[in-house]
DNA sequence: GCCAACGTTGGC
DNA sequence: GCCAACGTTGGC
């Protein structure tokens, strides 16, 4: 079992959007970077547990908790010239980018603020934190979960 | 909107 | 393979 962070902006797609979808269960496309790529393609599983996490908006957190229902497949929407995350480099026999499928667990009460998880000494190492953590994918490891779910 | 910190692209 | 230019992310 492995613990993960997944980013999402909640004016395109937010915890509210997830929570009311009527069998809870979405794909989670679009990601086109390539260590989180490879995430998804080799080390996220089945019952992996997922924080959603809102970035680029007013109050920047974790805002709630999913569960991996689908293991890495090829995500359709790179061979959509319609969709935004069409990729023309991308042919159907060597696909480049992934998705998995999250199920909707719950969304927290409050928000767990950036800015309050900066303020943990406990999880100070989390990937968040990091300079530079770009990734819309992030590892969380056991210590660092647990302990954020004992705040929510 | 600004800007730091990346990641990607493409010419050589 | 190098590296400059460019694009993106994301907090503020």
């Amino acid at each position: 079992m492995q613990y993960w962070l997944f980013k999402t902006e909640p004016d395109a797609f937010s915890i509210d959007d997830l929570a009311n979808i009527p069998d809870g269960i979405e794909h989670w496309d679009g990601i086109r970077n390539y260590q989180a790529r490879n995430y998804l393609r080799d080390v996220v599983k089945l019952g992996d547990q997922v924080f959603i996490y809102h970035s680029s908006c007013k109050y920047v957190g974790i805002v709630g908790l999913a569960e991996v229902v689908k293991e890495g497949y090829v995500d359709h929407t790179q061979f959509d010239p319609e969709s935004k995350y069409y990729d023309p480099k991308s042919t159907k026999d060597k696909p480049k980018w992934m998705m998995v499928d999250i199920h909707f667990k719950r969304k927290f009460v409050k928000t767990l603020l950036l800015k309050e998880i900066k303020t943990m000494p406990e999880i100070s190492e989390i990937g968040l934190v990091k300079k530079g953590h770009r990734l819309t994918i992030l590892p969380v490891n056991q210590n660092e979960f647990a302990w954020l779910l004992g705040k929510c």
